[in-house]
DNA sequence: GCCGCGGATTTCGTATACCAAGTACAATCT
DNA sequence: AGATTGTACTTGGTATACGAAATCCGCGGC
């Protein structure tokens, strides 16, 4: 691997790579609209309507929406359309207990790691997460929730694990959009509770909280669902 | 929903949802050559050549290819093309881990239920593996491990879980393709043990030991590869 | 007034044709 | 041999067309 002019190296990524398929950029836009809320469950997703709307022809919106559909975010109907995926009680009982059980493992592994960096933008989060409380930015919860559980799952080394956990977040992302201030709060306060067990190495307490975490949040909209 | 001469009941389906859509058929198609082993990780999917043996236009082949693109089967290069995935070994390693903890799940609610008909199947499955085993028809092992797993996901009664583990499994298949009758032998094993645990109601054990099977079985498999 | 029937309208599923961008590979030149 | 160029192939995307379903809607009958 001789220093050319235009050698192409392995990180510097070949052109077609560089910009995404459409079908990948229409896909993202309509994930970000379902889990955003703009698009809500039930809502038709009309091929031609879309293709409109992103300025592209039917391909790709096809395309994208057989993707969601594999996600679980939308379900096609055979020749009546694709929805928004509305989720059975029953179904979202389920997730949320798949995902309390990966949760759980998640914050094991991230115990059994223990990595100081991952610690370290925990904390970070943590903090600024109560900050935004005191001043009563209740809004800015919702994204810090999400780092938290990233940080952690990266720190757990497990790209499968935490695949599979951004997909069933994504799935109820809709049940927990209404949720109300005071519940959010009292989820956020779990938080230390996992960073506290997993900074002391304990896979079992972490794992523990972190499954409790994510089942009384559940548990909570199940009630009233 | 008064009884009208053709009123549509829940049961009957309708006169669209009968014949799949091309793509779902398609799709079915390479899924099932995948997992057969007749096409092999790394083999490339050209669209063309795929629509011309089905029979179909490139479109439904291209749909066919997200889908499975999303399930984790096969892997699309922009511009480049896909191919039926190969798996890294780390990845390898999480993926199985990660199937050992949802297998353990399955088995513990299993074990909760004690559906008596359940056990029944389950028991039947495993005598007509011993027979197998006994008389060296050990090609017929690899069906009714999928079914002795099958029976006790449906037992679990949590489809989300299940599912999940499917596609896991799917993902993992190619890598187990080539085990070794031994393996084999000794992986089925297994399986009394589990179902032992699961009669007699011990979640903990019942989960512990699913666990233990599918890492027993896949260290098996990373120790060599 | 409501129910069902039938036609008009949407929308989906699929095929075909075509082009631009990008990639792979072989022929060529130095 | 190694670099360069040329070429054939594949993908990504657009446009268009058309039949089959499904939906919508108004009209007439009970």
């Amino acid at each position: 691997m001789t220093a050319g002019l235009v050698t192409q190296t392995s990180d510097t990524p070949r052109l077609g790579e560089q910009h995404l398929p459409l079908h990948e950029r229409v896909r993202a836009e309509i994930r970000k609209a379902i889990l955003t809320g703009e698009l809500k469950p039930g809502d038709r997703l009309v091929e031609d309507r879309l293709a409109e709307v992103y300025g592209v022809s039917r391909n790709p919106v096809r395309e994208a929406i057989r993707g969601l559909a594999t996600e679980g975010l939308v379900e096609v109907l055979p020749r009546r359309g694709a929805l928004v995926a509305r989720m059975a009680p029953d179904e979202a009982r389920e997730t949320i207990e798949v995902r309390a059980l990966l949760e759980g493992q998640t914050a094991r592994l991230a115990a059994r790691r223990r990595d100081p960096g991952m610690v370290h933008r925990a904390r970070d989060i943590l903090a600024r997460g109560d900050a935004a409380m005191a001043e009563g930015h209740d809004d800015l919860l919702a994204g810090l929730n999400l780092d938290f559980h990233r940080v952690l799952a990266e720190a757990g080394r497990n790209s499968v694990l935490s695949d599979l956990m951004i997909g069933l977040r994504d799935r109820t992302a809709a049940l927990f959009a209404d949720d109300s201030p005071a519940r959010r709060r009292a989820a956020w306060a779990d938080h230390a509770a996992i960073l506290e067990a997993v900074i002391a190495g304990d896979e079992d307490l972490a794992a523990q909280r972190a499954t409790a975490h994510v089942l009384r949040a559940g548990e909570a909209f199940l009630g009233e669902g």
